[in-house]
DNA sequence: GCCGTTTTCGGCCCGACTGTTTTCAGTCG
């Protein structure tokens, strides 16, 4: 069976759930978490690396112990120390520990005195009054985990980027109409692009913290007021999104915004390094003994760290900090370097404007080209493109770029890679366009040396020039299918051929941990949007928070070159 | 359980809010 990395960080992350009911060392816990969170967003399959002989303790966070570990679960499936501690403590009790109030501790008294063992067994005792009996479980706690248990499924999934965005617009226009708030800004995952956030995290500087809370409990979405302090509070909106609040003074503003913004595993390695140079650092600064020497700006807190500014992007601690100690940090691609979009599609297909329309739209972003890339016959849901009605588009294309000033567009069309991994229009016709952007649209399922084979059999194809949505996941919705992607990364090197980052924000794909895979094997991407109406054009900004999370930098991307660039780097 | 420009042992980020408690443990981010 194939070990994926999620399944060793899964495996890891349940042990820490159990052995912290057993109430065992926070320290080893972290340990497993931090082995769990490194290993998950390490892009290359640690099973590879086996393979491959690769040293396990060189992945920050995995010593000697837990690379034997990953080795026994890469080996069996499962880690024996799991098995035996599970035993202790059921399964199940993990999942509990979801659920909003309840922890390790209390989690372990509900097992200890009542017996519970489940959800099920949760709700059971909850009707029948039994947590009363128990210490520390008063009535406002009950009703809280009653409601946990109830809006389970509702409340924990995460939301797209792109769901939250209209809210914080929303309420950050709430948040500056009152005369106490001074500073507004949406901190945590949203600020990190992260493509799902969990919930909204709002800063605000403020002359009167009472005043700036009350400004934030009367938005109009509220539902519910889940907490309320007198420099935090906590709403849920009636879309089931969580939104925190917490209130700084100005001149803490900066290290607030850097501790809210985190990532946690950021903030925590920040901190140690505070701690190496005793100093200590919480939302309110960066002190030395009593005095603070910095936190009005994130700036500021960086460099009294002896670190250049970090972008929030890069905030996963995942190496950033030891390259910025280094000073090689990478100047991250920006929405202004883009030139022009390569993957577009019109009504000739599944899109809803003309040719015309599409060109028109992409030239008043200021757009040097952009490639109209109709779907292929294969796909013929779409109403896809044969050789004779592909011919025709390019005449009417030739037609529009004697009309159209200060845009060219460019002849392509997105080709149907079939399952021998051919393309599903003949050469002759493909000879005539500027560029190819290439995809899979059927036999998502076939095992992963199949399907790997056939995008490289595809790429064979001289006329091959950017693969599409790589990996075929939907976010939240679909997971990609099997394909190796490290050798498919190395085969588009080798062949002068590129993969897109599809910024549709269901798509995202690559995602930003193959996107820093990409830029280590010196391969280039393009950002495209996959276009299928003028406002998609819009889409860009996700590819380019994906390619920002991934350490893109103007270079890596080659819809930033000129036409005449471009052209050269489509030759193969 | 990891890790080392003081260290192979002894550290390991830090604070707010809640609810229940009579001074703080548990949870959360």
């Amino acid at each position: 069976m194939k070990v994926t990395n999620d399944m060793i960080a899964n495996q890891f992350n349940e042990l820490a759930d159990l052995l912290e009911i057993d109430g065992a060392n926070p320290f080893r816990i972290r340990a497993y978490r931090t082995a769990a969170r490194n290993i998950g967003s390490l892009g290359k399959p640690v099973e590879e690396m086996i393979k491959q002989g690769q040293d396990l303790t060189d992945i920050p966070g995995i010593g000697s112990d837990l690379a034997q570990k990953i080795q026994e679960i890469v080996k069996t499936g499962r880690l024996a120390l799991l098995k035996g501690t599970a035993t202790k403590f059921p399964k199940q009790l993990t999942e509990l520990m979801k659920l909003s109030g309840l922890g390790p501790k209390r989690v372990k008294m509900l097992h200890d005195k009542l017996g519970i063992k489940s959800l099920a067994q949760l709700k059971k005792a909850i009707a029948k009054g039994e947590l009363k009996k128990l210490r520390g479980f008063g009535e406002t706690l009950i009703a809280k985990v009653q409601e946990a248990v109830e809006h389970r499924e509702e409340y924990k999934k995460t939301t797209k980027l792109t769901d939250t965005e209209l809210t914080a617009d929303q309420l950050l226009a709430h948040l500056k109409a009152s005369k106490a708030i001074k500073d507004v800004a949406v901190a945590g995952s949203f600020r990190r692009r992260k493509e799902v956030v969990g919930d909204l995290d709002i800063l605000v500087s403020a002359t009167n913290a009472k005043n700036a809370i009350e400004q934030f409990i009367k938005f109009p979405l509220v539902k519910t007021v889940t907490a309320r302090g007198t420099t935090r509070a906590a709403v849920r909106l009636a879309s089931g999104l969580q939104v925190d609040l917490r209130v700084v003074p100005k001149k803490s503003f900066g290290a607030a915004l850097l501790y809210f913004t985190g990532s946690k595993a950021h903030n925590i390695a920040l901190r140690r390094r505070a701690v190496e140079k005793h100093l200590k650092l919480n939302e309110y600064g960066l002190f030395e003994g009593k005095s603070s020497i910095a936190g009005a700006t994130e700036k500021q807190v960086y460099r009294a760290l002896g670190l250049p500014y970090i972008e929030p992007e890069l905030r996963e601690d995942r190496g950033e900090i030891e390259i910025a100690l280094h000073k090689n940090l990478p100047k991250l691609i920006e929405l202004d370097d883009i030139r022009g979009d390569l993957h577009t599609h019109t009504s000739e297909t599944d899109g809803t404007e003309s040719l015309e329309a599409m060109a028109k739209a992409a030239a008043s972003l200021g757009y040097e080209y952009v490639a109209i890339t109709d779907h292929s016959k294969h796909l013929t849901v779409t109403n896809g493109l044969n050789e004779k009605r592909l011919r025709k588009q390019i005449e009417a294309i030739d037609r529009l770029n004697l009309r159209l000033k200060g845009i060219t567009v460019l002849k392509s069309i997105e080709l149907d890679i079939l399952e021998d991994g051919t393309l599903d229009l003949d050469d002759s016709v493909l000879k005539e366009l500027d560029l190819t952007v290439c995809s899979i649209h059927s036999r998502f399922n076939l095992p992963e040396k199949k399907q790997t084979e056939r995008i490289i059999r595809a790429m064979d194809n001289r006329y091959f020039n950017i693969l599409a949505h790589p990996t075929g996941r939907l976010v939240n919705l679909r997971p990609a299918y099997q394909v190796d992607i490290e050798r498919i990364m190395k085969a588009a090197v080798e062949r002068g051929c590129y993969l897109e980052i599809n910024g549709q924000p269901e798509r995202l794909d690559l995602d930003d941990i193959h996107c820093q895979m990409a830029k280590d094997l010196g391969l280039k991407l393009a950002i495209s949007t996959d276009a299928h109406s003028s406002t998609h054009f819009a889409y860009m900004k996700y590819g380019i928070y994906q390619a920002r999370r991934g350490f893109l930098e103007k270079a890596d991307v080659i819809n930033t070159r000129t036409l005449s660039q471009l052209r050269k780097l489509l030759k193969r």
